[in-house]
Formats: C-alpha cells, structure tokens, sequence
DNA sequence: TATTGTTATACTCTATAACTATA
DNA sequence: TATAGTTATAGAGTATAACAATA
C-alpha cells in the first residue's frame, strides 16, 4: 500500500486519535454529548407526527393536567411565557387543543386537549418511547434507572 | 387570611401539583432537564471569560491536539464544518489561535493555541471544573463515576 | 471526481422588552 | 401595583447549499 493513500486519509482518521480525555472528564460535556444523541433520536421518531420536543412535553402535560393554566404549563416545563404562547397558538390553531379564559380571574387562560389532541398524544407518546428505547438500549433496565435517579437529583429543585 | 388571597396565588402555586409522572418517566426528558440545568451553569461560570460552550470545546481539543485539522475537530467535536469555520474566525481574530496552511496537502488547515490561548484555556478549564461541580454537587464522587459511565454508553460510538 | 474549508443563508430555539387586560 | 398572557423582536445555535482551491 503506497505511503500516499495513507497520508491522503490522515485528515478523516484523525478523529480516532483525538486526545478528549479533559473534555470527556467533564460530567456537563458528557450530558451535553448525550442530549444530542438523544435528542436526534427523539426528532427522528417524531418526525411523522410533526411534534417537536416542547410540542410533546406540552401534549403530556395537558393529557395529564387537563385545564391547566399557562403559567403552570410554562413553569412546569421551563419554557418562558412568551415562547409557550406561540407554541400553543399554533397547536390551537392545528385543532390540537383549546383555551379557556377563566370566569373567576378574567386574565387565566385554561388549556386542554380536544379529542384529537388527545389522540394524537397516544401516538406521540409511543414514538417517544420506541425513542427512549432506541437511545438507550445498550443499558439494562436498573442502569435505566440508576440513570434515572441520578439525573433527577441533578436537575430536581 | 382572607379567602381572596389564597385564590389570587392558585395559579402560581399549581405547579407543585402539575403531574409531570409521564414525562419524567422517559429517560430523555431527564436528560433534556439536566442539560438545561448544566449549560446555564456552565454560562454562568464561564460568562467571564466570554466563551460560549463550543469555544471551550475547542480550546480544550486544541491544547492537547495542537496542529489538528479542522476536518478532524469538526467531526470530534460535532460541529458543522461551517459553524466551526465562523467559530475559529472570531477565536482567531481574537488572538487565541491560529491557522495554518499545511505544506504538504493545500486545502487542509492546521489549528493551533497561541500562548494567549493557552492561558485562556488554562482559566475556562478552571470554571468548567468549577461549573462541573456546582451542577453535580449533590452526587458522589462514586455516583459521578457512575453517572459518567452511563452516558457514555449512550452517545459513544 | 472527491475533499477541505469557506461563504451565504435559513431555520429553530431561546430570551427580553413592552404592551393589554385584569386583579 | 402586581399578575397572566401576548406581541414583537433579537440573539444564539444549528443545518444546508453552493462555491473555490486543491487533491
């Protein structure tokens, strides 16, 4: 094999030779890396439906917390105010839920799913599990949890 | 107390009983939870320095890569190739690098830390560690080896 | 023809300021 | 005065297409 061919592939090889051992001992880079992984997963498994990462969140929320008002929802799940009202403008706007202003305080708004809303989060629901699976099936089920419960008591209040 | 004020704070106070059983119950929604939590941890120790999460990437690959190929960073380090071009642009007008046209194969750039450069990566490496440990204070030393070892089985190769 | 790197661009996500209506 | 929600907007992060230079 001629010397060329070989220092022709050097740039492409490099990469198996990258020294990130300081960035890998990183427990922040280590989480940052996996939420890619995951997070590409879970799109790629949502696609079909057309739900992006807040969409499910919100859809969960509402299936489970039905009449919840926005500013719950939007603590709840950490997205700011502004943001959850586009978002949910345009799940309204696809049929997906309603919003109720309230009668005892005027400046509530109450959401919940319709009937479609609520059907399409038993799909997307499934596709956020295969999604799970996908992206973690190299652990056992108590590494699934271990996982679980260590990640919990680093975000959790 | 009067009655009115208790039904003044309801919406406020839902969020303590907003179901979340669900959505917590998919290991990447943990994940993404604990990504939030770790990257506005990390901003705020490395906010000094005016370096983004990407920015100390690369400083960190480069100290213990020197001469690298930006082909090779890229792919280490999963940045688009044209957002690492913009990337080392700025890092580069900024003194902390430089590039270099290799000899032997025109198109590639070799990448290397100036000396200030190398000073800067010594500081963020500080506040990363620093930002490390605030976020993963409530953790083991054991549960942080742990924790690190169940990621990297999940975006590892 | 294929690869490295660049430019231009667009799209999503997130954050902030200012406004309304209600309390 | 304070709060719920909205509008408008700006910024950061990410992705793609097209290109120049080189192999």
């Amino acid at each position: 094999m001629p010397t060329k061919t070989v220092r022709n592939n050097l740039a492409s090889d490099f990469p198996d030779q990258v020294d990130q051992s300081e960035l890998l001992g990183l427990l922040g880079y280590n989480i940052r890396r996996t939420y890619l992984v995951v997070q590409s997963t879970f799109d790629a498994q949502m696609e079909k439906l057309e739900l992006r990462q807040a969409d499910f969140a919100v859809l969960s929320t509402l299936r489970h917390n039905p009449g919840i008002n926005q500013k719950s929802l939007a603590d709840a799940l950490a997205i700011a105010p502004p943001n959850l009202a586009t978002l949910l403008d345009r799940l309204e706007s696809g049929g997906l839920l309603m919003r109720q202003r309230s009668a005892d305080d005027k400046r509530i708004q109450h959401v919940s799913l319709t009937a479609q809303g609520a059907r399409l989060h038993t799909q997307a629901l499934k596709a956020a599990q295969k999604a799970d699976e996908v992206a973690v099936h190299k652990l056992s089920a108590a590494e699934r949890q271990q996982l679980k419960s260590l990640l919990s008591k680093i975000f959790a209040a």
